[in-house]
Parts: C-alpha cells; sequence; structure tokens
DNA sequence: CGTGTTTTTGACTTCAGTCAATTAAAGTGG
DNA sequence: CCACTTTAATTGACTGAAGTCAAAAACACG
C-alpha cells in the first residue's frame, strides 16, 4: 500500500515505477494486542514490517532478567528490517500498545529492490538513520546523568512524534510506563520516577495522566544535551532544529 | 583493489561482474597518525572508507565533556558507511592507532550501487550487523556491571580480531587504553583499573605490556553476558561459536 | 635519562540501586 | 455504579557500585 513509499519517498526522490513497485508488493496485514510479539530474539523470520499504528520496541535480555530496551519505534517506522539480511534475530520486537502492521516478504522485497535500486537506497538510508540512533541511545546510556537521559527520551519521542503545538507546546501522549523508560535508559524505575518529579519540579514537563507536555523544549533539550541532528530530519521539514 | 572485493564477498555471492565494478572502483589510499580524525562530527563528507591497517573508534561527545566511544573498527571494516546516506555525520571517526584506509567517491559508490543490486546487499549487511554491535554496546553499558562490560568488550575484541590460538588461547594485542575501555563502557577509567583487576585476579585474563591473554574464554564469555549471536558471523565459518 | 602517557592505589563522596510499603489508576465483573 | 483485582506510580530508609580527587608507580620513547 501507499504507507510504505510515502515512508521510503520521504528522503529518497522515487519515480513513478519505483513507488508502482512498491505499491504493488504482496503485503499481509496483522493486528497485534499490547505485549506480543512480532520476532524474537532466535528467530529466523522470512518477512519485515511496517509499524502502521501503535508503538513497538525492541529489546535485548541480558542474563541476569535485565531489560534492555534498544529502540521504540512508531507508525510509519519500517520495524524489522534487520530480518532483510541477516537469518537470526539478535533482539526481540514487542507492541507497546496493540499494533497494526503490514507484513512483506523478505524475499520480493530483495528482488524488489534488484529492479529499484532508488528503493534500496531508501531502505539504506532507514538503516543508517537506525543506527544513528542506536549511537546516540548508547551516549544517553552511557555519558549522561539519570535526569538528563530521560529528557534525552523526551526530546527525541516529541520531534519523532512530532506532535502538533507551537514553538513553545509539545504535548503528546507518552507510549511507555517509567518502568519502560528505564529499560531504555539504563535506570531502575524508582530512579526514573523520582528523576521524573525533579523534570517536573523544575518545570521542565506537566504530567497529567499518560500526556506529558513540554513546557519549554530548548531549556528540556538543554537539560537532556538534545540536539536533533542525529536523527537526519532533513532542515526544510523541521523548522524546529536545535543546534 | 580487492580487500573491499573480499570483505563485501565473506557473505554475500558475489559474481565476477560484481568484483570486477568493485576492484575497477577509483580509489586514494591515506594513512593517518593515532589520533587523527577521519571524519569529525558535523562534516559533510563525500567518501567512504575501508580500513586496511590499524584501528579506528567512532565516538559521540556529550555536552559536559563525556565522551562516549560507539564502536571500535579494525582492518577490513567500513568505517563511515553513513556518509552513503546522510548528509552530515552525527559523530567522529578517529585513528586510534597509526591507519591505513582506503577511501572511495560517494558518488562513485551509490552508482556501483545502481548496477550492481548484490553489492548493495552486502553494503547493507555490513550497515546491518554494525547496528546490531550498537545494540549490544548499549545493552552492555544500560544493563551490566562495570567488570562484565568489560568482560563483554574483550570476548568482542578477542572474536572481532579473530585471534589465532587454540580453543583455550585466546591472545591479543589490546589496541585500547585504559582510558578508552572505559569511554566504550560508560565507566571512568579509575574504575575500569579496579575491574581489569578483578578478571585478572579471578584468572580470567592475563596481562603483560599491551596484549591480553584469555585464560578462560569460555568462562569470560559467561562472566561478561557475551553470546556471539550479535556479531552476525555465519556458523561454518566460525567454530568457536558460544551459544 | 628525562618527559609524557598510562596504570595503579588510597580515601572519600555520590548517584543510583534495593527493599518494602503505600497510593493512585485502570480495568473487570457483578 | 461499586467492590475487587491488577498494574503503575510514589515515597522512605538504607545499601552499594561507581565516581572523584589526588598522588605514586610503571611504562614508553625520543
Amino acid at each position: 500500500m501507499e504507507a510504505l513509499a510515502s515512508r521510503l519517498g520521504a528522503h529518497t526522490d522515487l519515480s513513478a515505477a519505483d513507488i508502482a513497485a512498491i505499491t504493488s508488493l504482496a503485503m499481509s496485514e496483522r493486528r497485534l494486542e499490547r505485549g506480543s510479539y512480532v520476532v524474537r530474539e532466535g528467530d529466523r523470520p522470512s518477512q519485515c514490517s511496517l509499524l502502521v499504528e501503535g508503538y513497538v520496541i525492541r529489546q535485548k535480555l541480558a542474563s541476569d532478567g535485565g531489560r534492555q530496551i534498544v529502540a521504540i519505534q512508531m507508525a510509519g517506522d519500517l520495524i524489522d528490517l534487520q530480518n532483510l539480511m541477516v537469518a537470526t534475530a539478535d533482539h526481540s520486537v514487542q507492541a507497546l500498545t496493540p499494533i497494526r502492521i503490514f507484513a512483506f516478504s523478505r524475499d520480493a522485497l530483495l528482488a524488489l529492490l534488484v529492479e529499484h535500486p532508488a528503493v534500496g537506497r531508501a531502505i539504506m538510508r532507514e538503516t543508517i538513520v537506525e543506527c544513528s540512533i542506536a549511537r546516540e541511545w548508547m551516549t544517553n546510556v552511557g555519558r549522561r546523568q539519570a535526569p538528563a537521559r530521560i529528557a534525552h527520551l523526551l526530546c527525541e519521542l516529541a520531534y519523532r512524534i512530532g506532535c502538533e503545538g507551537s514553538v513553545d507546546d509539545y504535548s503528546f501522549e507518552m507510549p511507555m510506563t517509567q518502568e519502560q523508560i528505564a529499560d531504555s535508559t539504563g535506570l531502575t524505575p524508582v530512579h526514573v520516577n523520582r528523576s521524573i518529579k525533579l523534570l517536573d519540579d523544575m518545570n521542565l514537563i506537566e504530567r497529567s495522566r499518560r500526556s506529558i507536555r513540554i513546557v519549554d523544549l530548548r531549556t528540556l533539550a538543554d537539560f537532556g544535551d538534545f540536539r536533533s541532528r542525529y536523527l537526519h530530519i532533513p532542515r526544510e521539514r523541521d523548522a524546529r532544529e536545535l543546534d
């Protein structure tokens, strides 16, 4: 369907033939409940999926039972591109909310790339940006203090969710629980709770129910050492870029 | 030259024509001293490089001056593939030792991918494995204790350097200082020193000068929660796989 | 040899984790 | 609409892993 074509065409010029090829790919729609797995570590999946609705996390387990969330993905993201090139999944992909995905055959997609190099470029770009985000998360976990880690994550979510609102009003439905924030930032839930409270007390965010309002993005970004470059959002498409 | 072709052909079947196209790519050789930069964050590079000799690290700086090393790469690795698809570098690439690189024009490589989809697949695979390693590092930094983080890093290096030696003798020249280990694992140099000493006292490793001998890879891997799956080394090519 | 790294050690601090209990919210079913 | 259960958020008291500061020792190298 067109969802994939519009995603891939966002940063790469695709010809009409490229787009036609994408839209004519065989695709199966699946709906999954919160908590169900799209891929499990160790699987040998033969499909790649586009997330159409909802949120998924990618995670790895440590031997002591600890979990590291290595990515969060949202509607429009390709959530398991690695299946295209390596046989065995090195991490799990799990629905954070009820989700809807379009699944494509790995082989069909590979075949399409042969005929349509521009599509290959677009998919390669997706992977490279994913990789860039992973590096930033590593830096977040390795080199920042707890409250800054959380501030950084919130800024990233605000950017990626692309919440509407004027320059000084960013608010969005937070898809993660504090425990999931903890697993994304290398912290414990208790400490996340205290750190979020700190951000709240500092008046950088406001919370109600599941929604979060970033009171002052500039200051929060500064506090969280967030600069959007690593997201590789083209400048023209995003006037809010902080540099 | 053939170095690139043999690297890309390692996991992907390349035709004679593919290989010919790769070997005829225009390429310039560069030698850089220890400490010099191949790419700096913020650059807009127009080349991609194959590391032929030596080690490089990729790193990001936090605003408080902290440095996170997000990858280490060794002879045979493509060290800045992201230049192929995004305009601005989101991290720096720096020589850890004196290095020799082959630099290819980004545009020439992109053009080659159009004619030779198999080469594109091979490059995509490189990126995907790089991404997998980044996720594992994130897990290492986020979810393991200091001595385990270091043990994990040492196991990865032993695997990737592919040091010769029988099943119970892995030794290699350690290319990183303790400070660099610290920046790779999200620790401080002092704490790295103490943790390495612990590994030594536990008889998991032996040190002399810059070389490290892993006394018991199995136990060290166990201690460091290291399983090689994330490196995506095909099983036939690596009998040592720990699972 | 002398100079600059790199490694090592000690003493002390602090950020983040642990344990445990309470409160608040979100469902569920009668 | 209200008990009842479950999940998520919060708080307090205490512990512990890792950071900081500072100095000494060991190397590496011209």
